[in-house]
DNA sequence: CACTATTTATAAG
DNA sequence: TTTTATAAATAGT
């Protein structure tokens, strides 16, 4: 529409092409506003001009405000785990971290595979990506550290009872070499179970 | 345009809205295609009808094409990690994990976060997030799975030398009931570290 | 940016 | 679905 017919094709001439997108960028957009008002539908519309820019129309907002929601929870969780990593034990902190996790992938997944969904932005996927990535590496690197925690504890211990196994080897060495012949037939009591900490149900490995 | 000028309000005669709706869809996605073509810009479209049916418009295809080929590269990790698993030790299964693990995040970084990225359909959008999703379970339950492991072989190694130490001790206690004074003042020596198989960085826990 | 001849999209039938 | 009168978008100026 207009003077002539335009071809569906690149066209060469930057300045006529800018002046092209400009213009129907524009309509574009209206007419995507208008199909979601008109027809009570979900639209999403994103456009990246070939010099980067990005223009975008999305018709809903459920998705942004979760977000919105999630970044404060986030937040709030993020600065509750510093104060808890100080002052407390782990298992607070695992809880958290695997409930804002858990959280964080319900939102998403309620968001994003629904069938009903309410389409979003391409900035607010990508937000979403980012919340996702850094809820994920921060829960790996807790649970990373939690671990590495119990396996050097155990591995203290082990060097501990080491020694006095050693330590107490060597008693009977000289021992023996005192007190001659001794009774081999001992029963064998299986000693309490390890004490080390380990959570009840080790919440983080899950 | 049409037979009569129509006010920009949602249309509530049901089966005019439809009508509409159909007509307008495949026009806002016929313009999308003209623009992305016209002015080499990038551009997606997202539309959801009220009932739920999703169509779409993308110009890009990149993404697709590197998610194929991650498909494939997965679908070969998984083959050899099951093959591994049952054959081989544990490191070469968690250096395939956390190779492929990092190759995912960096195509999703680089194609999502990228200035200039080439847009996508919600399909392809969704795709992705099932992959992301699917690739971290797997490496947290393999990463889970080794470390349990590890814990138990410690734990195991602590009651061993629990009991021997109980052994121990009984022995000494009779010893020294026959072999009268004993020399306490005995040399510590600190016995080799644990030789439990640790692998050397801890592969899994980065 | 504004103008307008012309093409294109589409509301109603 | 297809037609067509009219509204809307827009290419060139």
């Amino acid at each position: 529409m207009g003077r002539k017919k335009l071809e569906i094709k690149r066209i060469e001439n930057k300045s006529s092409r800018q002046v092209t997108f400009s213009k129907r960028r524009n309509g574009l957009i209206e007419k995507a506003r208008q199909l979601s008002v008109l027809c009570d539908a979900s639209v999403a519309l994103l456009v990246v001009s070939s010099s980067g820019k990005l223009y975008s129309f999305s018709s809903g907002d459920n998705l942004v405000k979760i977000l919105d929601r999630y970044g404060k929870r986030h937040a709030d969780d993020l600065k509750a785990l510093d104060r808890q990593s100080l002052l407390h034990g782990q298992d607070l902190q695992s809880k958290a971290l695997n409930c804002s996790h858990h959280e964080l992938l319900e939102i998403v997944e309620s968001k994003l595979v629904a069938p009903n969904v309410n389409n979003v932005s391409f900035d607010t996927l990508v937000q979403l990506e980012k919340h996702l990535e850094t809820a994920l590496a921060v829960v790996r690197a807790k649970k990373t550290e939690l671990m590495l925690k119990l396996l050097e504890s155990l591995k203290e211990k082990e060097k501990l009872l080491k020694e006095e196994n050693q330590v107490l080897a060597g008693q009977m060495e000289k021992k023996t070499l005192v007190g001659a012949e001794a009774d081999d037939n001992m029963e064998i009591s299986p000693g309490e179970i390890s004490d080390i900490n380990l959570p009840v149900t080790l919440p983080l490995l899950n």
